[in-house]
DNA sequence: GTCTATAAGTAGATAGAC
DNA sequence: GTCTATCTACTTATAGAC
């Protein structure tokens, strides 16, 4: 059973590393020191792996979405939640560098993928709802069409923010790439607040990146 | 000469429609009734057919994108180039449902998608910044860093829109790909507009509609 | 220009020995 | 559990006949 976990672990490096696509059964049963026949003993094929791997990431969001929907967190909490679904992202990255081909390939994944896309669509639209309500987005401009289409933006950013950056060029490491995501949300939402509110915002960026320095 | 032609043709359609790399060279070949021999009589294979469609593609952009700069057009001629920008996109679809991948496989194209997206990046900031100049944008918080977000957010929108679109299962023709993608824009851009502005931009849209319908 | 035939390379998968 | 050996399937690419 060690060995299977450390298999996953592994692959998990590799693929972020090099995209799934570009390592075969065999690359990954060298780089791990054992024969593909025994990688085939523990997984069925990269299917297999790969499949658990997104197993592993979809009870992670899950359990985030979840907490914020059921026990009516603060908004503060709603928005820190935020950090830890990027940070959710970059760990499983590999899984975002070609969202369609990936989809494509393993066929199992697909529906889990889009009911999972689905329910953090809601979530986000109900932030937004939220914030609105509670006073700390104050516009009587943004009406449900608005807040619709901002919420497409922000899913834009879950799902292929990473591949922009990596497209870019940019290689950032975890911590820069989740506060790229947080400040092109926060430009998103900036226009709609007030002084205080932005300052707001900013000072919890401040937090986290100090939480994760120390 | 016509044959390669008629080549260039069926295989962008066939690339748009099921994915570069979903086809191979005998797929192509089949689709058009010839043999593979033939096929690679014309190009040396994939990667000569693939190259010269991108070639196609940024001519096409570029001639674009030097209008802008070069005519100092009027900010009407900007906004609407970005329709025109998208329905090249759309043309050219294959190209961005997995962009990573694909610029991974044909190396010579990189470097030159990579120029290209910062011509595009300068112009949209030049956009930017021109309706900031006229007035069509009037806000005092719009610094140069908040301006480098939105640039940004719509280069974002360039390069992953419709990969987005097609990963919520939106299947879109192209009039409607367009359409909501400069919807994604004035949203992004709605807070910093005058009610009159924002008029003036939704009689774009509805202008270049029933221009595309009649 | 166009075809057939075929080589060469690679990924995925499994059987059977240890 | 782990290994070696091997097989299938597929794609790219080319040589040589028509």
């Amino acid at each position: 059973m060690k060995r299977r976990e450390h298999i996953l672990l592994v692959s998990l490096e590799l693929f972020n590393n090099e995209g799934e696509s570009n390592l075969s059964a065999v690359d990954i049963a060298n780089e791990l020191d054992i024969s593909p026949g025994n990688l085939y003993y523990h997984f069925k094929g990269k299917d297999e792996l790969v499949t658990e791997l997104y197993q592993r990431f979809e009870v992670g969001v899950e359990l985030l979405l979840h907490e914020g929907l059921e026990a009516k967190s603060t908004l503060e909490e709603y928005w820190l939640h935020l950090y830890v679904l990027f940070e959710h992202i970059y760990n499983y990255r590999f899984f975002f560098r070609n969202i369609s081909d990936l989809l494509q390939k393993y066929q199992s994944i697909e529906p889990r993928f889009r009911r999972l896309m689905e329910q953090q669509s809601r979530w986000v639209e109900q932030l937004l709802t939220g914030l609105l309500e509670e006073g700390v987005i104050a516009d009587p401009n943004l009406a449900a069409e608005r807040i619709k289409h901002l919420t497409d933006n922000i899913m834009l950013l879950f799902t292929h923010w990473f591949q922009f950056q990596v497209l870019r060029n940019r290689k950032l490491g975890q911590h820069d790439f989740i506060q790229s995501a947080i400040l092109q949300i926060m430009t998103l939402l900036a226009p709609y607040m007030g002084n205080l509110q932005l300052q707001f915002m900013e000072a919890c960026l401040e937090l986290y990146q100090r939480e994760k320095q120390g």
